[in-house]
DNA sequence: GCCTGTGAAGCTATTCACAGCT
DNA sequence: AGCTGTGAATAGCTTCACAGGC
């Protein structure tokens, strides 16, 4: 078994090693240590985890390490995702994901806006809560994103998981209640404005 | 010293607290772990680094405690914030944070692109980067906001750093590297979604 | 009986340090 | 000499479990 940081940490190292394809077939633990901002130590200890073994006189070969990155994160791509709540940061962020396509689609969107339901917002269908369970397994979508206002976000979690969704990821300011056969990750931005206030003193 | 992820806590403690006031004078630990999904031991340990102290009758006073996180917080409200790179996800984070006025302030923004310079985006003036020195020892601002594209990322970084801010807040995806006086949160939004991808099969 | 506060235990994550290889 | 791979040590974080109080 593999721990969170370690997932976050070879996602970081499969982003790096990808631009630095260029600069030569291999690198150093040191070197990608450097990159990344981790330890030697720590970098080693996580290519254990995938099983990829370098060797002493090169280090690590950059593409076969990717390639093997990629399997062990398996991703069946592409991961298709749908987002509730069409406002500012869920339209930015619609934006956003459209751009990194097709490793990542974000296949639909919901609001209970009547005057948005079937516009594309770049690329993406909005549709009613209610069709939420039909379109999310049809488009087999696994992932949602939650930008609804705080006080809705709970519901809107309930009904992405009643409709089959496992992996979520909240921009609302509160701790969603989720099944411990979901994943949830919490992205409070106010939370983390707070955060740096405290530790750039 | 309190530990990084105490100091999430507190604050996660203090925004769910606001939202209790209505609820009663006082608030137990294991309900206080309830609304926020730690544990009630979680909460104790957590409250002891703040140095409140609760009854064994009724648990612990709710705008008591609030204010005593505030006072450990201590922020110099309110923070001013800087935000460099005025494209979508920066302009929605303008409005996001524009919304959470006055606690904190996004009191300037900049970009290269010269049609925006001068324009207000959400209550902030925009401004060139040859400006950024002047306005950040102006405004006061410590912290800044990065959401400019990745191979601008590190540049601005140290800009801001020249410019005298001490805390950063970096979407783009790479790990920008920064003296160890200044704190930085990385906020990487392709990185969470291969996270959640991972971990939600 | 049920709470808080907290030492101690348990668990997780990171770094050290070095054997083994080239 | 300088690298990787890894057992062992350390550091950091969370939970246990219970004394003491209402």
């Amino acid at each position: 078994m593999v721990s969170n940081k370690t997932i976050e940490r070879l996602i970081i190292y499969k982003f790096i090693l990808q631009k630095e394809i260029g600069n030569g077939t291999f690198i150093f633990s040191h070197k990608l240590a450097e990159l990344t901002n981790f330890s030697p130590s720590q970098v080693r200890r996580d290519l254990m985890a995938v099983g990829y073994t370098g060797n002493q006189k090169n280090g690590y070969n950059i593409k076969e390490l990717i390639e093997c990155i990629k399997k062990f994160l398996d991703q069946p791509v592409p991961l298709n995702i749908v987002l509730v709540g069409v406002g500012n940061l869920g339209k930015a962020l619609l934006r956003y994901y459209s751009a990194l396509r097709p490793d990542y689609s974000i296949v639909a969107c919901f609001d209970t806006d009547e005057s948005k339901i079937g516009n594309f917002i770049h690329y993406s269908k909005c549709y009613t809560l209610a069709d939420m369970p039909d379109v999310i397994k049809e488009k087999e979508a696994r992932c949602g994103i939650i930008t609804v206002p705080v006080d809705a976000a709970q519901k809107t979690a309930d009904l992405l998981i009643d409709a089959g969704v496992t992996g979520i990821i909240n921009f609302a300011p509160l701790r969603i209640k989720v099944p411990d056969t979901i994943y949830i990750e919490h992205i409070d931005l106010s939370a983390i404005v707070e955060k740096v206030a405290y530790f750039s003193r």
